[in-house]
DNA sequence: AACAAATTTGCAAATTTTTGCGGTTTTTTG
DNA sequence: CAAAAAACCGCAAAAATTTGCAAATTTGTT
């Protein structure tokens, strides 16, 4: 293996977990504990890592969280992500929204797939960016100060001209009668236009968010092709959604 | 076996693979590991790989990217963006682009002002929505994974649209005869752009810039209203520019 | 076709970088 | 304070690169 490839193995680790021990990376590795060490100090040299006893950390961890809240429930998160990068094939025209869940998902894109990205995040953004193979489009407008991601006609109209085979979007909140719901106009319209537009409509959202209800009605459960959630499909939480129409995994 | 067919297989090889080992090539192409390292450095020189030791990697593998967190020549960064921000008014179209000197003056836009940014930069914009009274609209495309600023037919398209009252470029080479200099192709089309949309063109750019020259023209230093460094205007490094009819400050 | 010039290739020796390991020092933790 | 864990240090083996050079190959010209 090639130093720069184990050491993109291990940012790659460190951007997954936000922090790396230095005897896990050596064994999965398979090289010394000294070599993972002198990588991390150089990760650290260059500013890309934050290099503690054991082990380094992720720089937006500390740093740049200022605006991400401390990734609430990242642990479910990374769940849904793997079940959802699972959906990604070569050559695929993937829209993806904005919030927590999706930024996880970004992560957790394979490096090997070809993949074209819309989004309508910074943040989404700024993560896909880091992929090698893929190409990323943003759909610009307005920026929502709240949201971080661009509303308004100019994204609804780009929005109307696409067709991607697959949608990431998330919510806040989901039920079997009410439907996806949010709080924001101006995200509603955009999560609409989205929808709208996609082949397939994928929500991923941690268990938490079933069955609360928000202000202002984005979707029917019946418009979702498939719900991700952190949950095993067959668990108690979801029974409601069983008969919606929608897939679960 | 021809030379240049030998290294059209490495290029495909490195991009199905996105690397290559020194050894795997030898023996694939039954040529000295020599000759292989040699064909790599000629790549590499040419800009269309990245050797690294053992073999090379893709150049879109950003994984071993040096994004440059910590800001190169802050202090002269600073001293620029608080010249800049005076120059900002109420009710201003503000047009900005990418660049660490951008995003300076992005953070020390007074919290007063309401203005209307435009920006084509993923980290200028993140910054200006930090901004209380401003509005961002971010100008939208395909995303340049090295420039990390929406490029591309759609941006331009936009920018032939509004009509900013000023615009804040950076620019890797400022020349008095030469020009304002670019290594990027798809960079320089944007600047281009912007340039022909504003009212006002304002170059910031540390000192160190000036008298340097790159491979692309973006436009003559005539073309630009005011330049911007952390020197005194009236300093000898400036004396090229004080003929060209760029107001300096 | 022949031949000289220029380029390319392979090889071996010298050099540099990387890596793992043992011993020592420093830091953490109870 | 003492035991344990991690970091540091120096060194030697292994791997990769550089360099000089001769042989082989390609190119251009008559």
């Amino acid at each position: 293996m090639l130093k720069e490839e184990r050491m993109s193995m291990i940012l790659r680790e460190i951007n997954i977990h936000n922090k790396v021990l230095i005897s896990d990376l050596s064994q999965k590795l398979d090289v010394s504990e000294d070599t993972v060490r002198r990588d991390l100090q150089e990760l650290a040299n260059s500013n890309q890592v934050i290099k503690v006893r054991g082990g380094a950390l992720s720089k937006s961890y500390s740093a740049y969280s200022y605006h991400e809240q401390d990734i609430y429930a990242h642990r479910e998160k990374i769940i849904i992500a793997r079940k959802a990068v699972e959906l990604l094939k070569d050559g695929m025209l993937v829209l993806i929204s904005g919030g927590s869940t999706n930024l996880e998902i970004a992560r957790l894109v394979p490096p090997h797939l070809k993949i074209t990205f819309l989004t309508v995040s910074l943040s989404t953004a700024m993560q896909l960016l880091e992929h090698p193979n893929s190409d990323t489009i943003f759909l610009g407008g307005q920026l929502s100060k709240s949201a971080r991601i661009s509303v308004g006609g100019e994204v609804i109209g780009k929005l109307a001209e696409v067709r991607p085979d697959i949608c990431f979007i998330g919510t806040n909140g989901i039920d079997a009668i009410a439907g996806i719901t949010e709080s924001d106009w101006e995200v509603v319209t955009v999560k609409k236009a989205m929808i709208q537009a996609s082949g397939k409509v994928v929500l991923c959202t941690i268990a938490e968010k079933l069955n609360s209800i928000q202000k202002i009605k984005v979707c029917d459960v019946s418009q979702i092709d498939l719900l991700i959630t952190e949950l095993n499909p067959l668990h108690d939480t979801l029974a409601p959604y069983w008969n919606t129409g929608v897939q679960i995994i």
